[in-house]
RNA sequence: GCCGUUGUAGCUCAGUGGUAGAGCACUUCCUUGGUAAGGAAGGGGUCACGAGUUCAACUCUCGUCAAUGGCUCCA
């Protein structure tokens, strides 16, 4: 007999080699119709592999991301089989599972494959499905498998195996298809039951440009039909939600291809959107001390030779410009730090001047390859809300802490309830991508780990995601639809103070090297609106709102008491726009719906005898007539709850 | 930068080897209407750009540019 310890602590008895699968019939019939895997001993199991000795045991179902991982992984090897069947003599690379879904690199050799193929490949895997085909685990020795693989010519596969260590190495197999895995898997296709495939794409084998690029096939596949549908509901939402999209319907942004790729073109409403975001920024800075500096567009080749960007990105950049005369080189600035370090040296510094907190909406323009650029997410040319704190070793773990309070204090306004944190450190195995002393790393890393206990927050470490210069804390947040981007940054640096020979008089009257803070809480006002978009779906908060109260007189006798209402309403600093048009108020209330106004008011006989409105909400129905000052108060009200 | 897909009116899209269409938007007129599209008329396109094949190219071929889905990259 041996014993199993279940998650909730209680131990079961079992004749050994006892498979998870039966451990977990012997709970419920239910629960054995539901598990996909298990994890025993902490490492992942499929159900059927016997228990020998002692083990703690968790079953996994759908509701485990583990559980999950497995449910793809197998789909992944599902799809390979139907795509083999369907053209015989391709070859794989990997398919591994994703967040959502899974996908498989692979050779088609001379097929040539397009989406409208997809539909046989579904069907292919369905019916694999139907025929509930067991997946068994072999396992081989390194030369057997090199053996298969050869005789197979998957030249991927004997790459993958090549690497691997000597002894045992598994197969797994369902039907005719073979495929080098480390498992698990889910014991036949069964639980399967809706698949979509969703695109094609060109990926490199093993992530590297220089290698030959297979055709990658994402895929989705889930337990239920239901579960698929959901998700293609939620798909479509995102596409409703483009900020793409929303950007030319709102008229936010636009893109001209005689300006250049990737340089976006603010409109008046996105820029009036943005200047209040860069607004209210600023005053929360101004309350933490900041100080807001104003620099150029360009700054001499040397100034980037010392900080190193010159010698890391020079390649990279846009070539520089220079002047006619003298042929001095200048560089389209790709960051704010150098230029703010000569702010810090343009003056001898006391402690007592510091943390010196430079501010600046700076735009800067990076060379991004043409392939990348998307939307506003990925441009050229774009506003950082940099900053950049001076101080000294004993006030950085402190002015850390604050700026994260920023973060959070902005995520908590524009309502990113769901937010994950991750500290970046530099890889040890690969020192020679950073610049600086291994001691200052060291600080630097513990400063960001210290402030992050100190605050609370549930962070991921990262190794090797560092900046060349410094290690960072990164936030990225769930958007109302459970997409996750990467928003604000906070980064400790030792190294461009030493490079700029940056110092401070101490109060041991000696000279001392300050430490810099370079933090954006948006990250680029160009990224941060695109997901505010995408987050919000347009309908941006009231005091965000480019006009925040459309009037809407029922015909052209009413237009003048639409008149005076704007002006009461405007002097309480409401924005308001009166649709004056000779249309019907349908149609006046439907374009004000699709242009995302949060409020409506309608006028006409009946408010105008009365000195009312009538008041209808953005996606919500009439609300009723009530005196302007009631409205008014409404307004300011929501305003004020928004920004407390 | 690489691989795939796409490019027709301001927007969303249909269409054909014989020099182009719809809806919305726009302009004008009619209508003065009470909670998501009132009616009529009109203007608007070198069918992304450049070459080639052809009697003839928006349509076929090649190239360029751009957008787009990924990959690599991201100070």
């Amino acid at each position: 007999m041996i014993h199993i310890t279940l998650p909730d602590g209680s131990i079961k008895s079992y004749e050994q080699n006892i498979t998870s699968y039966e451990v977990a019939l012997s709970i419920s019939e239910g629960l054995a119709r539901n598990v996909l895997a298990a994890i025993v001993n902490d490492e992942v199991w499929d159900l059927h592999r016997p228990i020998q000795s002692n083990a703690t045991l968790r079953l996994l179902t759908w509701d485990d991301e583990q559980g999950k991982d497995v449910f793809w992984h197998t789909s992944a090897h599902l799809m390979a089989s139907a795509i083999e069947m369907l053209y015989p003599g391709i070859k794989f690379g990997i398919g591994p599972s994703i967040e959502v879904g899974f996908y498989y690199d692979i050779d088609f050799m001379d097929y040539t494959i397009s989406s409208d193929d997809f539909k046989k490949i579904e069907d292919k895997m369905a019916e694999l499905v139907a025929n509930k085909e067991k997946i068994n685990r072999i396992e081989v020795t390194k030369e057997e498998a090199l053996k298969y693989f050869k005789k197979k010519n998957d030249e991927y596969k004997i790459e993958l195996i090549e690497g691997l260590e000597e002894g045992t190495i598994t197969f797994y197999k369902s039907g005719e298809f073979v495929d080098l895995c480390r498992g698990p898997h889910l014991p036949d296709m069964s639980p399967i039951k809706a698949i979509k495939l969703l695109s094609l794409a060109g990926a490199y084998w093993r992530g590297d440009e220089k290698r030959k690029q297979l055709t990658r096939i994402y895929a989705v596949t889930f337990p239920k039909k239901k579960l698929l549908d959901e998700y293609l509901l939620l798909l479509e939402e995102a596409k409703k939600r483009d900020h793409r999209k929303l950007g030319k319907e709102l008229e936010l942004f636009t893109f001209s291809q005689t300006v250049g790729v990737g340089l976006p073109i603010w409109l008046p409403k996105g820029a009036a959107l943005r200047e209040r975001l860069e607004n209210f920024l600023k005053k929360v800075q101004k309350e933490y001390g900041y100080q807001q500096v104003i620099c150029p567009h360009i700054g001499n080749v040397e100034l980037y030779k010392i900080s190193g960007h010159y010698q890391k990105y020079g390649q990279d950049s846009f070539r520089p410009i220079s002047t006619p005369q003298e042929g001095e080189e200048f560089f389209l600035k790709p960051m704010n730090c150098p230029h703010h370090c000569e702010i810090y040296s343009c003056k001898p510094r006391s402690y007592k001047d510091l943390p010196l907190r430079l501010a600046e909406f700076g735009t800067v323009y990076r060379y991004e390859q043409s392939g990348e650029l998307h939307g506003l997410t990925r441009v050229r040319g774009f506003t950082q809300d940099d900053a950049h704190i001076f101080c000294t070793p004993d006030q950085l773990e402190d002015e850390f802490c604050k700026v994260i309070d920023i973060i959070l204090y902005i995520f908590k306004t524009l309502d990113f309830k769901d937010y994950t944190v991750q500290i970046s450190l530099r890889d040890p195995d690969n020192k020679e991508k950073y610049i600086g002393s291994d001691e200052n790393w060291k600080k630097a890393e513990k400063a960001i780990i210290d402030a992050v206990q100190k605050r609370n927050l549930n962070a991921v470490i990262e190794i090797g995601e560092a900046a060349f210069y410094g290690p960072k804390l990164d936030f990225m947040v769930r958007d109302a639809i459970g997409r996750k981007w990467q928003l604000g940054t906070i980064q400790v640096d030792y190294n461009l103070p030493e490079r700029f020979d940056l110092e401070y008089i101490g109060s041991d009257n000696q000279k001392h090297r300050p430490i810099m803070i370079h933090r954006a809480p948006f990250g680029s006002m160009e990224r941060f609106i695109a997901v505010l978009i995408e987050h919000t779906g347009g309908n941006f908060p009231l005091w965000l709102a480019f006009e925040q109260v459309a009037i809407l007189p029922i015909s052209d006798k009413y237009i003048e008491y639409a008149q005076q209402i704007a002006q009461q309403l405007e002097n309480q600093g409401i924005r308001v726009t009166i649709d004056d048009r000779s249309e019907k108020t349908g149609k006046k209330i439907r374009d004000a719906e699709m242009q995302k106004i949060p409020y409506m008011i309608i006028v006409g006989e009946k408010e105008m005898e009365n000195n009312t409105v009538a008041v209808r909400k953005h996606g919500m129905q009439d609300m009723g007539s009530m005196q302007l000052d009631a409205f008014a108060q409404i307004i300011n009200n929501e305003i004020k709850n928004q920004l407390s």
